[in-house]
DNA sequence: CATATTCATGACAACGTTGTCGTCAGCGAT
DNA sequence: ATCGCTGACGACAACGTTGTCATGAATATG
């Protein structure tokens, strides 16, 4: 039925990636663009012969709608965004997975944003960007370092979009997602004591770190509870590297020689502890026992095998972004979400050869 | 001045998160939305009076622009995607981080996309939702794995937006970033040659991933130029894994007892071969040298510090990025882009304990 | 003083969709 | 034949911007 139009607009561009839109489809097909726009849509009863019609016309022009506009009408864009520090690491890596899979189960698209560094600095420029983009809500992955969340004071909530925040400390008013870092040093230490290990060291994260802090305190209550001592001796501050694993373990051990046990706050930390050890003439675990925090895969294959904790991180990325989405329906209705808004996930210890007293 | 517009549409959502228009604003600020437009956008000549109150009257709502009405004007989205497999793992997530701080810092959002599995099955839907967002260029970030490249044939190439491959085999009219893998393992190779090892296995990632047998051809190179052996029993055929990794050192070393040298295509393969190499009782590297691919941080403190070949992965994803982004401006002044668009990124070697003749 | 020129601003259409409402054909009931 | 009803579709406005062009005031020019 098309007047012959095809000589009406020339030059569309062979190489350049030209899309057909609505018009053109309709034109074609002799339809209007709401038809169409039915047809594609899926929405109301539409004559078979026309439908056809419609649907072969998109076929050879290769249509696709533009979501662009869908979402300028509707509000809404069907979009989330991660803001992330960190993804070169593992932990953060695989909670953007989880993230990525279960937006995209529930079919959102992802923006992906990333901290130059954790301190904070560029929060409000990403913030400004995603407004921008009408992200429909925001995943804020950065783990709370010092006062990095200083932004949250400055910028009234309710010009945000919906936003859940991962490894941080519960506060009124934010949807937080977290491992319970306290819980899993806690295991960690419990385990050492139950092995009948009774001068426990730790190496810590840079205590800036709200996870670093929390599970410093996990491994002081462990061994309070057991009556055991907690002396500032057997604590060392180290980065979250293997060298500073290195480093941590030879000064612990310099400082009191007879510790038996030392609870490393990452794998990599567990690593750098374990060479040292190794290159001191300490056996582990017979002279010395050694956990470490991630559950990182190389760790099976240490040298022993390293007991660890494991962090269920893509299900920390999956709860972020079902309870996120929550936030948004209940938004769009005008509700308050009132229910729990803090999630914490217990983290599971791994027992392999480092920790045990054979 | 706004005529008494206070009680005209009474009802804007407390909780929610409301966006003021362009109308709001110039209605507050008593202008036409056009000349707010031009505040907003730092255009033409504004009179002082006027842009102070336009700007008073943006900061009062908070308003900010909505991209998605620009990008349909314009015709482009200054977004861009990139489409991942395995950002869990070291490669991946280093190479992503590269392409997001390069797309930031052109100007472009980022879309994340992930495949399941790097067999390419989800591909055709991925790009769908992604030409439906009308990103204006794509980073196929997965590794080249079988025959997941298929959807190319299928797909006429002028109806998708421009797109940067990563680690794949060049192939003609598509524009590929990646790193000489061949020449990355003729280094290590090379280096075990030179240090005067004579008897050099391999393992190698599974061989249906391009990079594994990019890598298992510059070994053979490596050894054949110097007249050594490339027999099928000093290759063992892995994952990417340590479990894979001590596995194959066992199956060498009783194929072979007295293998000198052994080529991990990966750090990980690297750290399984040296744990069983210990478990044997092959002292590392007076025996045995071992030698490395990727550089992974922990490496350095693996018993004893690995060789290994170090990728410049963000490199490579900064690179893809400016490739992409020249690909788009020559596309949208209707130029082919006529300059080399393979780009192969030279890896480093980078000497440590495990390989040294001492 | 009249006219030309610049400057600051506004009216309106357009980008590609979808929601609302209207139209018109066909059909059964009266 | 008239009426009402339903089913299939179209016209038009709207979403929030920006580009084009027009307008009118202020300034410069003769």
């Amino acid at each position: 039925m098309g007047t012959i139009p095809t000589q009406e607009k020339p030059l569309r561009r062979a190489n350049s990636s030209f899309h057909a839109t609505l018009k053109d489809v309709a034109k074609l097909a002799g339809v209007s663009t709401k038809t169409v726009s039915r047809v594609v849509n899926h929405q109301d009863e539409i004559r078979k012969a026309t439908r056809e019609r419609v649907q072969a016309a998109i076929e050879q022009l290769g249509y696709r709608p533009n979501v662009l506009a869908r979402s300028l009408i509707h509000q809404r864009s069907n979009t989330l965004a991660v803001v992330a520090w960190g993804i070169d690491y593992f932990g953060p890596s695989r909670t953007v997975v989880g993230i990525e899979q279960q937006a995209h189960e529930l079919g959102y698209s992802l923006f992906l944003s990333l901290m130059d560094q954790p301190d904070g600095g560029d929060s409000e420029k990403i913030l400004d960007t995603l407004i921008t983009h009408r992200v429909d809500g925001i995943i804020w992955a950065v783990p709370e370092v010092g006062d990095n969340r200083s932004w949250l004071k400055s910028n009234p909530l309710d010009r945000l979009p919906p936003i859940v925040f991962l490894s941080m400390e519960a506060r009124p008013g934010l949807a937080v997602v977290a491992v319970d870092n306290c819980c899993g040093a806690k295991q960690a230490t419990q385990h050492l004591i139950d092995q009948g290990r009774r001068k426990i060291g730790i190496i810590t994260g840079p205590l800036t770190w709200w996870e670093a802090r929390e599970r410093y305190t996990g491994w002081q209550a462990a061994l309070h509870q057991a009556g055991l001592p907690t002396s500032s001796s057997l604590v060392f501050e180290g980065e979250w590297t293997a060298a500073s694993g290195e480093q941590g373990m030879r000064i612990l051990l310099n400082q009191e020689p007879d510790i038996d046990a030392v609870f490393a706050s990452s794998d990599q930390i567990a690593l750098g502890a374990l060479g040292t050890a190794h290159r001191l003439g300490r056996r582990v675990p017979q002279d010395l026992a050694i956990v470490g925090y991630d559950n990182i895969p190389e760790s099976a294959c240490f040298w022993p095998p390293l007991t660890t904790v494991y962090q269920q991180l893509t299900d920390v990325g999956r709860v972020a972004v079902q309870t996120l989405h929550k936030m948004i329906e209940a938004n769009r209705q005008l509700k308050t979400l009132e229910e729990a808004t803090v999630t914490m996930i217990t983290p599971e210890l791994i027992v392999r050869e480092s920790s045990l007293r054979s």
